[in-house]
DNA sequence: ACCCCATATTCAACAAATTGATTAGGTGCG
DNA sequence: CGCACCTAATCAATTTGTTGAATATGGGGT
């Protein structure tokens, strides 16, 4: 039951509405941490209800009303408290890599071929926008020199952790590209 | 409902019982698809009823007997079904990610210091077993010729993939010590 | 003898995730 | 005026995943 962490973690940057905070997993945190808004609505509703969140109503004109959360003290130490208990191994599922595994067998080349430039595509997007998000966090620094001296280093290591694992993909899915094709040409000289 | 694709992708490369299965996806899978013995057992329960697989009893003296399960012409087609669908986008749940995020607000360098290296070391464990897996693939070739030349190249690209990932995680925890390590000494000169 | 470990599987209870639909006001476009 | 899209949230049903235990056999060590 750990999303609950993941939204304590995500809250103690600063509140966030469920809507907002849909957006912002969708964009930063969706490579260590997946959720559905549905998830996100019930899973705040219980962290309120244990007291961990607050939730105030902004009322909007132009936009619906909508229910801005808080970690409340008692969250900041469930949050410690998480932070103190080992991590479970992470874990993942990736239906792409299954049907690379079974390639051989299921044949059809050119599926593969178009499922790993989708995958590619897709990662060169988020690599994009991850940049985006790390210059708007650097503000003209170097690397070294925020993580040396700004006051907040976990946003920025997680989201190079993202940009790793993007350029990772990106690396990976152009040797499967690359193999594919050459294995598909029929073998002259 | 893609463990089932997870375990015919496993069961393609040849027949194997639950147990067997269990061990494969702990020491091969767990980089793409992760997912429990019980889990395993239920859905082999499944893909039988639904006839993608068939299970025959191998008796053995000094071992307890066991159901050995092998893909049908059904499940091979399933397979071929699914690798033609879109893919879904990797989900991932990583808890050490959440508190490295969180980690401004938690304090308590020290606890975060150890998770990274316990990780550090989970990562070097799976990535010496890949390198082990690997050389038996290899047998001797280079990962050029076999890319090129070998019948199979699934299960080496998928391989590859959890190889690449270990790696990412070692470089990525070492600039997490680094970067935590340095802020905590006393800022001098 | 005793205990622990590895093989091999199963059951049940509970918690969490997924899927799909529904409601509702506002904005922008043609 | 109608349509599509964005903000904002909720409901219900079903499928998956997690946790903990139970069972049975045999091998190795002390």
């Amino acid at each position: 039951m750990s999303l609950r962490h993941a939204l304590l973690a995500a809250l103690s940057q600063g509140e966030a509405s469920g809507y907002e905070l849909a957006k912002r997993f969708d964009v930063a945190v969706a490579d260590y941490w997946t959720a559905t808004p549905q998830q996100l609505y019930r899973d705040l509703e219980r962290l309120e209800q244990d007291g961990l969140v607050e939730a105030r109503v902004v009322e909007q004109t132009r936009r619906p009303n909508k229910r801005v959360f808080t970690m409340t003290d008692a969250g900041l130490a469930e949050l410690r408290a998480f932070g103190e208990r080992p991590s479970k191994p992470p874990a993942m599922r990736d239906e792409f890599l299954v049907k690379v595994q079974a390639s051989d067998r299921t044949g059809d080349p050119a599926a593969i071929l178009e499922a790993a430039r989708a995958r590619e595509a897709r990662s060169r997007e988020k690599l994009a926008r991850y940049d985006q998000l790390r210059d708007r966090l650097l503000e003209g620094r170097s690397e070294e020199d925020y993580l040396r001296d700004s006051d907040e280093v976990g946003p920025y290591l997680t989201l190079m952790a993202g940009r790793m694992y993007e350029q990772l993909n990106i690396d990976w899915t152009a040797t499967v590209i690359a193999t594919i094709t050459h294995r598909q040409e029929p073998a002259a000289g």
